[in-house]
DNA sequence: ACACTAAAGTCAGCCGCTGACAGTTGACAA
DNA sequence: TTGTCAACTGTCAGCGGCTGACTTTAGTGT
C-alpha cells in the first residue's frame, strides 16, 4: 500500500487522527482513575466518566469494552513488562530464579512508564480501590492466572517440558504469583509506597518462599539469604 | 423466649414455611446448575431460572444476591468443610502437612455432601463453565483468595504467628492454593471426574510443590515421594 | 376464627452494555 | 480547493442484572 513520504524507518508522525485518540483514551483513563479513587468505583458512572472528559458513553465503550478495564490499563502495561523480561533471561537459569530476577530487574524501568502515564500515588489509591471492590478484585485475579498461563508457558518451554503433562511449571508460577500478590497487599497497605518500598516487599516475600513450604516455623524468620546459583 | 413442647433436644421439625424456603433454594440452584451445564451461563438470564422454578425473578434474588452466587451454591459447601478439617488438625503437624491432609482426608466426606445435593456429573460441568466463562472464573478465583486469607490466620494462629507482619502464613497458603488450583483444573479438563481421581490428582500436584520450587528440572519428577516428618 | 408477620408478587427505575443508524471530521487524490 | 472515502462520534432504543417501595398471599400462634 502505497502511503507517501515517510521512509520506513522511525514512526515519524502518527496523524492528526491517531494523536486525537491517544488523546481521548489517556483523558478517559486519567478521569476514570482519579473518580475511583475519590468517589470508589461503585459509585462512579460510566456517564460520569464520559461527562468529564465530555464525549458520550457510547464512545467510551468503544474505547473500553467494559467499566472494569479503564481501571486495569496501568497494571496492564506493567504485565506486559513482565513478560518480556522474563522471556529474555538466560537459558541456564533455575526457574524460580529466572521469575526472581525478570520481575525485580524491571522494576524501575516498569516504575517509570506507570509514572508517566499517571501519577504513581494516584496508581496506589487506585489499587487500593481495586482490593476494597469485589467486582475489581475479581477481575484483578483473573488478570493474574491469566498472566500465570501465560508465564508457565514460558518457563515450560526453557526448560524443554510440556506444560499440559508435567504440572510443575504451573505450580511454580502458581506459588510465584501468590507470593507477588502477597507482596502487592502489603505494598498498598504500608504507607511507603515508593518504588523501592514495593521492590524491598518484593524481595522479603521472594526469599521466604522456599523455607515457608517445609516443616513447622516457630523460629525466626530463617537467617539463609536468597541462594544465589 | 417460650416455644412450645418441642424440648431442647434434636431440632424436631422446621415448621412447613421453613421448609417451602428450603425446597425452593434447593429447587432454584438445580435448575439453575442444569440451565448454565446446557445453555451456558450468558445464555441463561434470571429469568429463565425463576421461571423454571415458577417464580417471580424478584424471589430469586431474595435467596440469592447475585446471578453468580448461585453458580458457587455447591463449592461454598466443600469450602466450610475444609476450613473445619484444618482447624481439627493436631497442633503438633506441620504448617503444609495440616493443609495437605486436612483436604485429602476430608475428599470423600465432601464428595458425598455435595452428591446429596446435585449429580457429581452435573457439578463437573457446571464447574467447566465456571472455568471457561470470564465472569465465573473471576468470582471463583476471588472467593478463593477469601479462603485462603482464612486458612492463613488459622494456620499463623497454630504457629503462635502475627498473620499482618509474618508473611510466612499467607505466602505458605497462597503457594497451597495455587496448586490446588491446579489440580482442580487438571480434573475437569480430565476425562475421569469421580472423586478418587480428583484426590489422585490432588496427591500428585501437593507431592510437587516442594520441588518445583528450588533448581531446575530437566530430570524425571523426582523420586522422593512426599517427606513425612 | 383471627390477627400477626414472614415471604412472594408487582411495578418502576438505575446502570452496564450493545446494535443500528445518522452526523461529523480527518485522510487522500483529483 | 474540492470531493470522496473511511473513521470516529453521537443519538436512540433496548436487554439483562439488580434494587426499593408497595401490595398481596399464606404460615403461625392465640
Amino acid at each position: 500500500m502505497g502511503t507517501v513520504g515517510t521512509a520506513a524507518g522511525a514512526p515519524p508522525r502518527p496523524g492528526l487522527r491517531e494523536r486525537k485518540k491517544q488523546r481521548t483514551r489517556d483523558s478517559l483513563v486519567r478521569a476514570a482513575l482519579e473518580l475511583f479513587a475519590t468517589r470508589g468505583y461503585d459509585r462512579t458512572t460510566v456517564d460520569d466518566i464520559a461527562a468529564a472528559v465530555d464525549v458520550s458513553q457510547r464512545t467510551f465503550f468503544r474505547y473500553f469494552a467494559s467499566k472494569e478495564e479503564v481501571a486495569f490499563f496501568v497494571p496492564r502495561l506493567a504485565e506486559s513488562r513482565v513478560v518480556e523480561a522474563v522471556r529474555k533471561r538466560p537459558p541456564g537459569e533455575a526457574p524460580l530464579e529466572v521469575l526472581r530476577r525478570a520481575v525485580l530487574d524491571s522494576w524501575d524501568d516498569i516504575t517509570e512508564t506507570v509514572e508517566q502515564l499517571v501519577p504513581l500515588e494516584l496508581h496506589l489509591r487506585v489499587y487500593r480501590v481495586i482490593e476494597s471492590t469485589p467486582a475489581l478484585l475479581a477481575a484483578h485475579l483473573r488478570r493474574a492466572t491469566e498472566l500465570e498461563e501465560e508465564l508457565a508457558r514460558i518457563v515450560a518451554e526453557r526448560e524443554g517440558l510440556d506444560v499440559d503433562t508435567d504440572p510443575r511449571p504451573r505450580i511454580l508460577v502458581a506459588a510465584f504469583g501468590g507470593v507477588v500478590r502477597v507482596a502487592e497487599r502489603r505494598w498498598s497497605t504500608g504507607d511507603d509506597f515508593s518504588a523501592a518500598a514495593m521492590r524491598g516487599l518484593l524481595t522479603v516475600c521472594l526469599d521466604h518462599v522456599g523455607p515457608a513450604l517445609v516443616g513447622s516455623w516457630r523460629t525466626d524468620p530463617s537467617p539463609d539469604r536468597h541462594r544465589q546459583t
